[in-house]
DNA sequence: GAACTTTTGTTAAAATAATATCAATTCAAT
DNA sequence: ATTGAATTGATATTATTTTAACAAAAGTTC
């Protein structure tokens, strides 16, 4: 699992798409597939996905391809979606329980411990199974349970603060919903922006430009 | 505003970002602003800032830096955004709910006329100022008032029949929540393919290559 | 089991993207 | 006005990413 060198940004993002594409295929009942199907089928070339899968050493087979099962394992391995990470979330709002009512977080590798938020009126309220707490105890929530990653969906403005507060008490990552760009990379905690908005922009731009 | 050669992909996915980090310069009542500051901020170089805007002409001036008040017409006038562009949503269940109660859908350049659900007890209500009305009068509607474009936040499963029906009947571009990645390219019809998942298995994997 | 087909992993080449450099131009100060 | 500092736009360079090519290995068929 060691890797020689730093494998790229670019290869790390399609991970997950490779990932749900061969869990399809094997949902399908698929055993193997060439790099070519596999290519065809996810609009990328075959040369692209065999130097992909080799940054991580070549788990194909020469005449045969790649096994289904054995790729799925790979990919989840190397994503580390079988670490039992956990993650907690902050702000309850409407953003906050459609994420807790309708997302799959175990289908990406965490499991959900709690949410917090400062409204009395949510606190002790359960959204998909996932109790609301009051924030005044996340604190303490944090140094007891050390959860991996929180997940932000919070009003922008408290952002940085809270951000900030919880990598002093060990979070791992962020999940950041707020609109806010947060960048703690320098103190060697990853972040993961959700902006819809740039994608609906960037559509947008595409409907503009694909006029006839 | 033509340009002379196809502008990359990876510029156009830069856009959004500038767009708004300009926009809260201009909130923040700044005036104008350097490539260089402009990079500070955004943590990239002053170089791919300066090439990126003159990929659409340069709208800046030697000695003096960008005008900000200009520099957002500009990218706005790129993205398309004052085009008075027209959307509705398909699916009213959580996460369409979700976004018609938090999403501001005028901030990225469309007006959402109203929703659809097949849910008799949705049908009627109102989320965010928007009417959900059948899914049996869907096709009038567009029919009639030509949608620019479809949110789809309907389950994954019906995802490629209606893409294709919304297609034929005129759609010009789709935001894909369904889990299924859409390609309508080919058919000159862009897709924007949201899958939070990707984002929180990215983090996954950063984490645990984080481990120190 | 020999010949043929398929398909990988690896290396090389091509294409793309990011960064550095610098002349030309503008602003600001005296 | 003249000088000096700042900053763009364009070009050149470097780095990265993608694609192509192909020998080596495994499967398949007769």
């Amino acid at each position: 699992m060691e890797r020689k060198q730093e494998v790229s940004k670019a290869v790390i993002q399609r991970l997950p798409r490779y990932y749900r594409n061969i869990c399809e295929l094997k949902a399908e009942g698929v055993q193997r597939i060439s790099s070519r199907s596999l290519a065809e089928r996810m609009g990328l070339t075959a040369s692209q996905i065999r130097q992909d899968f080799n940054c991580f050493g070549g788990f194909g087979q020469q005449g045969y391809g790649y096994n289904i099962e054995k790729l799925m394992e790979e990919l989840g391995s190397i994503l580390g979606l079988s670490a039992g990470r956990t993650a907690i979330l902050l702000g309850a709002g409407n953003l906050g329980r459609a994420l807790l009512n309708n997302f799959d977080f175990e289908a990406s590798g965490f499991r959900l411990l709690c949410a917090f938020d400062a409204n009395p009126a949510l606190v002790g309220q359960e959204f998909g199974g996932c109790e609301v707490r009051s924030s005044d105890t996340m604190p303490a929530f944090v140094a007891e349970h050390k959860p991996d990653v929180a997940v932000l969906t919070i009003p922008r403005g408290n952002a940085p603060d809270i951000a900030r507060e919880l990598v002093d008490q060990g979070i791992r990552g962020l999940w950041n919903f707020t609109g806010e760009d947060l960048h703690l990379g320098g103190l060697g905690v990853p972040v993961e922006n959700v902006h819809l908005s740039d994608s609906l922009m960037t559509l947008c731009h595409l409907v503009s430009t694909t006029e006839e």
